[in-house]
DNA sequence: GACAACATACCAACTGGTCGGTTTATATTG
DNA sequence: CAATATAAACCGACCAGTTGGTATGTTGTC
């Protein structure tokens, strides 16, 4: 046997158990599978996590929960213009599809996760919630500054807003996902484009 | 035994595994419960069907399919005025959640399946599709006439804002299932009223 | 009687999970 | 510093239960 990290092999766990997940959901995940591809074995997954739903919510809170946070949440916190901050972020994203496909074939992780859990498992449900919790609060919060600054228009309510336009870059990421259509992504990108430019005020 | 009746049990089964599906997922769904709940046995099952696979298909042609004709895309096929058309659907569907809460905790089952099923098999993928696509198209054309008629802003994109609005609709419906908030699913609707609002025609 | 409609017993494969044992690192001693 | 004790890290065979699916039989209907 080779040297004994353990933060190492836990994290080589959440990892592979993160991209089982993604790709099978988290019911057809296999935990034999995860094991091999971690390269170790059923004792060791079993020594650092009680359970398969016990990995799933690590998976949540140590994978998914710091990566929203890093990408969506951070960027909208420090911004001024949220609507060109989050036009920034949409540019941002889709050029990391092109490279990394694996969002376009298997959908956005978080939202797999809670779509299929959620009505499952309260623990997975509030767990997942809470990110998309802080995920809406930054971008009301932002809204709200924008609204101060002139970047956005004054009737626009933030928390509706967030919690559409979340609601809707959800929707499109599986629309795509599901339709693997170009055509399709244009369209949708244009459409969200179009809604976000109807909230900055009025030119003339 | 009772009388054989083999479009009947079939319909049974289909109705059973619909509903299956709905609460836990494809991959999820176990034969053995859909054969019980459905009060019927094995061997009737893969008399009707061929596999799960056949199955999950045949719900999706023979349930999902009218269903989203009846309730989503012939109201729109036949209106004049698409963004009032839409709010009404949406009013309607509203009420309907209160009495029938199993969209609110199970989500849309188009779409649940359409996010499980696409990346892990291609049949499913085109049949859901083509839903998605009957649907896409009856928003389209409607907005088209709307612009013919004046009640839609003439620089709006019909396809563009039909595959934005579907794939808005169906992450609000996942938000809703996976908040279970009441304010949330207040803030999500109010805001896709704003948005059709903004494709109306400037009043004054 | 012939064939479809169903029932039932059964199967190999796989599921998540357990358990006794081995290996390695580290703390404790003399 | 070296010997030893101790606990964590890890292994891999094994478990009962469930999975989707099948083979063979029985029942009803034209």
């Amino acid at each position: 046997m080779t040297v004994k990290a353990p933060e190492q092999t836990r994290g080589r766990i959440l990892q592979s158990a993160y991209e089982e997940f993604h790709r099978n959901g988290f019911q057809g995940a296999s935990i034999n599978s995860i094991v091999t591809s971690a390269g170790i074995t059923k004792g060791a997954l079993f020594h650092h996590f009680s359970g398969k739903n016990a990995l799933g919510y690590a998976v949540v809170e140590e994978v998914l929960k710091p990566m929203v946070r890093k990408v969506w949440v951070e960027p909208m916190i420090q911004c001024e213009d949220p609507i060109q901050a989050l036009k920034d972020l949409l540019s941002c994203f889709r050029e990391d599809m092109k490279q990394n496909p694996t969002i376009v074939l298997n959908g956005c992780p978080v939202n797999n996760l809670a779509q299929e859990m959620s009505p499952l498992d309260e623990e997975f449900r509030t767990r997942l919630e809470a990110i998309y919790d802080e995920w809406r609060g930054a971008i009301a919060a932002a809204f709200a500054r924008g609204i101060e600054n002139g970047t956005v228009r004054p009737e626009v309510s933030p928390a509706a807003t967030a919690v559409f336009l979340v609601s809707a870059f959800e929707g499109i990421i599986g629309a795509i996902k599901s339709s693997r259509s170009i055509t399709l992504a244009k369209h949708a990108v244009s459409g969200l484009f179009d809604y976000l430019d109807s909230l900055a005020p009025r030119a003339s």
